[in-house]
DNA sequence: GTGATTTCTTAACAAAAGATAATTTGCTAT
DNA sequence: ATAGCAAATTATCTTTTGTTAAGAAATCAC
């Protein structure tokens, strides 16, 4: 865990440790809700096997608009960085081994590591990068219709496609449930 | 000009005049085209009156994803930051007087401000911001009908509705102008 | 102001999506 | 293995959008 960070700043060596003592190891079932709707988000989940979703409530029907997969980080977004109440929900898919870390334990990390330059350039980096990819995925809402946009998920992230119930692949695509079976009925033929 | 930057961060104060050297003003009239989709973007530009839109091309029609308006800077975006290929243009939406700085100009400014802590904060809060406006531009797509987004967009942006033209509100809600015309038809009713 | 051009609206038809409900398939727990 | 439950498919009907084309309204240039 952490090895590429570690290989990034080796400077840091005598700290990651600490750092990683941090990390609070645990095992859920599926379906397990890790964050609530409302709740303010304290923990940051690292996932080591499993899968994740983001969804919110919109008129009695969830819509799910996240994924995260092995060796990614979900927190609460706004309301990790803010201390606000969450939008959105996160839950488990699949029974998942996570990590996660306190808010203000990666604070204190971020705080001392924030001496190294190179270290915030890197978040800079990934802040921007994160950026582009929802405009990306913004984009294909506005040119694509639904039917490219599951093409589309086919060819760019075929993973999700393979681990994910369709259900939520639906609303995440912004149709109903009924309306992808039926997509998926016509490219059959 | 910068006055808010001024006040955030006096100690830079005797050197603001020479970055402020850097801008180049330009008066343009409307359909003005600033950035070439497929050209490399080496320009940002500061509105101090007018708006542009920024746009791609799809299947011959065009498509708006983005706005901006007095006081607000825009650029190529990741053809600036990277110096790639841009995959959308820049335009003129009414006669405007523009403010633009030379992509090696503001890297110098960049560089020399970043020994300042606080300046980087500010462009990673800044970067924050803006990936979470994307996301919640990209989720009202999801979550909102057509008719919907376009009632959001008269809300929260009056400013838009007001001096777009509607062809480019309507492929920037995701619609057709024809139809964009229809709900505001209905709407009427 | 007037003609020309662009933008917006309206109409007609085809294609697709939403809603609801019934049926089938697949999974889970015992 | 099978009963029970959740997920996916299929069917029917309504609503909305896309497409194309024609007409009305607004804007621009001279």
């Amino acid at each position: 865990m952490f090895d590429q960070f570690r290989e990034r700043f080796p400077m840091l060596n005598h700290k990651w440790d600490e750092y990683i003592s941090y990390y609070n190891r645990i095992e859920v079932p599926a379906k397990t809700v890790l964050l609530k709707e409302g709740d303010v988000s304290h923990k940051a989940f690292f996932i080591e096997k499993g899968c994740l979703r983001a969804w919110f409530n919109n008129n009695e029907k969830d819509i799910t608009f996240q994924f995260a997969f092995e060796n990614e980080i979900l927190s609460g977004a706004e309301s990790f960085r803010k201390s606000i109440p969450s939008f959105f929900t996160i839950e488990t898919i699949e029974p998942s081994v996570l990590h996660w870390i306190h808010k203000k334990d990666l604070d204190k990390i971020v705080e001392e590591t924030s001496q190294i330059p190179e270290m915030k350039d890197n978040m800079l980096n990934a802040a921007f990068d994160r950026q582009y990819h929802y405009m990306k995925h913004f984009l294909s809402f506005i040119r694509d219709t639904p039917e490219q946009r599951y093409l589309n998920l086919i060819k760019e992230s075929p993973h999700i496609v393979r681990r994910v119930p369709q259900q939520y692949i639906a609303t995440y695509l912004g149709i109903t449930p009924v309306s992808l079976s039926r997509i998926r009925n016509r490219l059959t033929k």
